[in-house]
DNA sequence: GTGGTCTAGACCACG
DNA sequence: GTGGTCTAGACCACC
């Protein structure tokens, strides 16, 4: 995969950097259900930043579903949930509406919205099953 | 407009929850370009909250494009843009893309997406052009 | 209330002493529901300890139903539950059991666990009701 | 006795887990003081597990005092002692204390608790005595 | 060799 | 003024 790439002066959070950037991955395919991440000290030299920082990343992306976390088979790529409840879905759907607000008011033709979300939603479908 | 309602114990924060609900009336057409809002003393007052928070709302709603805030007249929805950036696109896009990412892996089936990003354009669309 | 005792040498840590303390006090019932705890900054800098290291006693304590914590009030003390899932209450009973087997395994007899525990009731009987 | 068993992907440590396992049914008397327990290499291949995690188990519960281990007649259940320092029940009670507030503020009435730990004695007063 | 704990300090969010 | 975040370093638990 992609190299990650860190900007410690950004306002996002290192962590939040790494989650996206492994969350990117997972969803576009590029990391397939079962494939094992490198070992959080591994990323933690790579990128030159704190094992906590990188620990976090994985954990939150556990927390999403994303990964599976192991003590001692460390991390792999989760396959999909097959369902959910309103209630974990509600605050998702609502950043939903929340982007598409935003990308509107910002100038985003609604026309042009939807090829948008046509393309992200191809890169979606794109992805294997586990 | 629905009143809004605040829960003062909630994790989000009361500002947020008070630019939420305004947002969603503004991109839903609820609230239409040039309609003028309460001051914020009023709306404070009403929410039993302090001034500086609605203050801070009102004003991560302009900074977002959502309102027109002018010393004497005080708040008035704004137009939707006409054009943006890349710049300023970007972070909007990449927001939208973690929304869908972690619908998709919390178990939401790419064609139910579909139809929950349909539901979400037509209410967008159903807004009134300033 | 007696003032906290810090070792910072032993072996429990030091986050865990604190709560451990402050549970008993409320428990006992020398801590009363509704009462305010001290800020976590107030008690790091009694104790000499990082501001975090109190922070972390007091979630604790919050996930253990004995605060209530809000960011702007601060602790207080919180009303003991009045009915519980099995779930939550499995893991407490399983180390109810494991503290009575290692008690008799040490040399206590039975009758003497029985006035034990006893005095341990009256001390949380004696708790007045939130 | 019942055969132990064993979950890797619980939070539980797996060395925790055989030693809880085996100290209920020591205290419940299933396993009476003087009998032989498995040798560590034939529990840790009944389990797949290594053979360190079972030695681990063993060596803690020999610590607790639930098990005497020689080397060359392997381990035994030991007979309860008859007596002990109030350094070393301090910590046990402190435990038990703990437990006993935590059930209480989870909802368990006073009433209830009492009948918890009635069933709990029994069950340990069941035990043959060495 | 894996992930996790514990404490820390600087800084931030919130009202 | 409140609690909380973010990153860090040393150390620990586990197998």
């Amino acid at each position: 995969m992609q190299a990650l790439v860190i900007d410690p002066a950004a306002h996002e959070p290192v962590y939040g950097q790494i989650a996206r950037q492994l969350r990117e991955a997972i969803a576009s395919g590029t990391l397939a259900p079962g494939r094992a991440l490198p070992a959080v000290r591994t990323v933690a030299g790579d990128l030159g930043v704190n094992l906590n920082t990188v620990a976090r990343a994985y954990r939150q992306l556990q927390d999403e579903g994303f990964l599976e976390i192991t003590e001692r088979a460390g991390a792999r790529v989760a396959a999909p949930s097959e369902g959910s409840s309103r209630e974990r879905l509600d605050p998702l759907r609502r950043d939903l509406r929340t982007a598409l607000a935003r990308l509107r008011q910002a100038g985003v033709p609604v026309p042009d919205l939807k090829k948008m979300l046509e393309a992200e939603l191809a890169a979606l479908g794109g992805r294997r099953r586990g």
